[in-house]
DNA sequence: TATGAATGAGTCTTCATTCAT
DNA sequence: CATGAATGAAGACTCATTCAT
């Protein structure tokens, strides 16, 4: 089912001297894939919105298969890195969870495309890049916040209800969607949407807090305790 | 860009006298645009499943966007009708949000697609569905819910920290979201997927009283206080 | 090449208790082949303008070659007749042309369809009518009329520069081309197409003084000398 | 419907190092457009005629509104200003008449495909090629002619009843009917169909003349008056 | 007499890919 | 480096035709 919706934008990057070729190709790639998915994005479409040729596609990654290889590559996994890096062993639970949010948001705000992809394409049972970008998740680190998760929990410090692992995955799930639904909010209910800092405080009010309490701990402290490292 | 990967399981449903064909495709349909996305999914390929032709679409659905109507009118209304025709506005935000999730993950669990689909083809900006399925959002049931919530945060009951409007999507997001990858879960960390029951006390847990709390008021009072209509 | 233009006049006929439903179909065929030409006229738009479904155009005509055998027995053949059948042997040229034409706009003011599908269908050397149609064309009294016009040619009486077999097939012609093309003519210089009359004037002066002659004799003598028979 | 009859000559041209792919395919295009309309020709049937897959046709026409294109821009537009670029305001309406007939004669002689094409898709209400070529004829030019006819007219120089604009219709027409129609002559009358010269004189005549002039002036003087510029 | 279901073949079109230049 | 030409395969969709009812 070939998807007519939302036709490419014409004449845009055309010749940017500073980004070479194929990191242009690499830009329109991740774009489109995001926007269609992989499965619908046909490399003239991407070519087309480079400014060049299909068969410049095929010069630099010569079939589908390593195209997604560099995206995962080049692309997904040092986002993940920018976004795991920073957690060591011995933070506490809290404390990491709102770092990664932090770098997370961070790191979205500047690849745009990050979300929807993340979720179609690897968490998605039939995602295209699962296999790419799946082993590359640090499981290791999200064991050990795992621990320590459940550790609070018997020391009657944190949320008993929870589960620790599943709590990992709805952070940064909750992350993702809500940056990924960030463009349509404003067509649902009208209204401007949420600026970066409102969505982080939201999330991290959410995950730590939750709708009862009502008097959450100031997380003023927490905030760039670390300095992210630049993003690639 | 043509996905290959993922082949059909031939030899499926073929017959069977108690659905009829239409509604055999139809089905087939949902369960491989939750699987591959809209944009990648073939007529040929939902009536192989279906164990039809794809003259046979053509015969029942008319044309692709026919079949997008279908699936939207006939599927996924009702599935919004499920879940929030019980909301009413005088409930507390808390019983409403609770409810909501309850009847989302139960109408999930009967209709495994949905989560998926709403994430690709209604929320993304791209997506599919999103201007058949957009405006049946009851919008003016969350704007309440929003108004509840603004209320108990005013007079200190309730999280202040929270978006009000954010928050129910929120509650809704990282259900679908948990279930769509409840699949993934045991991929990632081999550990069998948690059961409906565990999803819910941990979602549940997480809206209301997030990590730090550690002495939530149990949720058994609320349980079942509505006997949900029977999901069509 | 499937024609996307000029669609169906939808809901037209429908139920007429005074023709059966085997006469409108025939009805329909015959404006949409004139409009469209035969090959790309499919049996269900036939059988849509009739208002009826295209499993009844396989039970009144069972396929395409027996409806345009149906055409070519049922309306074109009794054209031919309607056009031909009053010209006798002893008449004079000038005579018989003038009543050829006087019967062929009329015919035509009865069955617009008839110039197109003669054009394309019969005179065409590719035309799908050719072979059913050709063979009832009253090839013998075209000779006599040549004959005739080449005797008077002999005797100093007609034009010696015209072919007299090409005179018959040009007065045919030129009545078919005007009254296929009097919808065409107000869109190019915006007049009102001219009336049976003025078309048939100016075709019989043609004819028989052509542009130059200044003193045309006139033709109210010739004018309904024979009542033409009601056509079929 | 679809035709099955006449068949394509296969193994054609195959490969004409003096004309280009693009050049052959319009070439097979507008062939199988005069024999079967254009509706009922297929992008597979015109390739296959010029030895060439129906794929190349989408790579140099990209679709069939261009292929259509093309063939009115850059086929049927020089066509049109072969046969009317040479008129001229100031010339009598008889030497203009005889003018453009001879040019239609010796450009379809060279396009054989023109007359039905002009027939069948120009002047007809449906026509496919409609739209793209009616505007570029030249309509100031014919109004003039008519203009002149009128005043000849008028002098008791010309027939008067004759329909001055009508008359330049009639002679384009009869052109072009006769041309069309020069394949179809051995099969009705079982003569070799005329010669280019003798339909120039019998077209000249009897638009000049018609049927009941025997003494009409020899066109002699006028003819090749005018070199017609090499038609493209 | 009439129709809904079903299908194989064919049409237009797009695509990934190759290759010569 | 870069591109134009070329193609086989596949996708959406239409159609003539058959058949059971």
């Amino acid at each position: 089912m070939r998807t007519t919706g939302t036709a490419e934008r014409p004449g845009r990057p055309r010749a940017d001297p500073d980004r070479d070729a194929r990191a242009m190709l690499l830009a329109a790639a991740t774009e489109l894939f995001a926007e269609h998915g992989i499965a619908a994005t046909s490399f003239s479409t991407i070519a087309k919105r480079a400014g060049m040729t299909p068969a410049m596609m095929h010069y630099y990654f010569k079939d589908r298969d390593q195209l997604l290889d560099a995206v995962a590559r080049e692309r997904l996994v040092p986002f993940i890195a920018y976004v795991w890096d920073p957690v060591e062993p011995g933070d506490s639970p809290v404390d990491s969870m709102v770092g990664i949010v932090r770098r997370l948001l961070s790191g979205i705000s500047q690849s745009p495309w990050v979300p929807n992809t993340w979720m179609r394409e690897i968490l998605n049972e039939s995602g295209l890049l699962r296999e790419k970008v799946l082993r590359h998740i640090p499981v290791e680190k999200v064991r050990l916040i795992g621990q320590a998760i459940r550790a609070g929990q018997t020391s009657g410090k944190l949320n008993p209800e929870l589960d620790p692992l599943l709590y990992v995955f709805s952070a940064v799930g909750l992350s993702m969607l809500h940056m990924a639904t960030i463009k349509v909010w404003g067509e649902i209910f009208h209204r401007p949407s949420p600026s970066l800092d409102a969505m982080q405080r939201h999330i991290t009010a959410l995950l730590l807090d939750g709708l009862r309490n009502s008097s959450p701990t100031t997380l003023s402290s927490q905030r760039s305790k670390r300095t992210p490292r630049r993003q690639p």
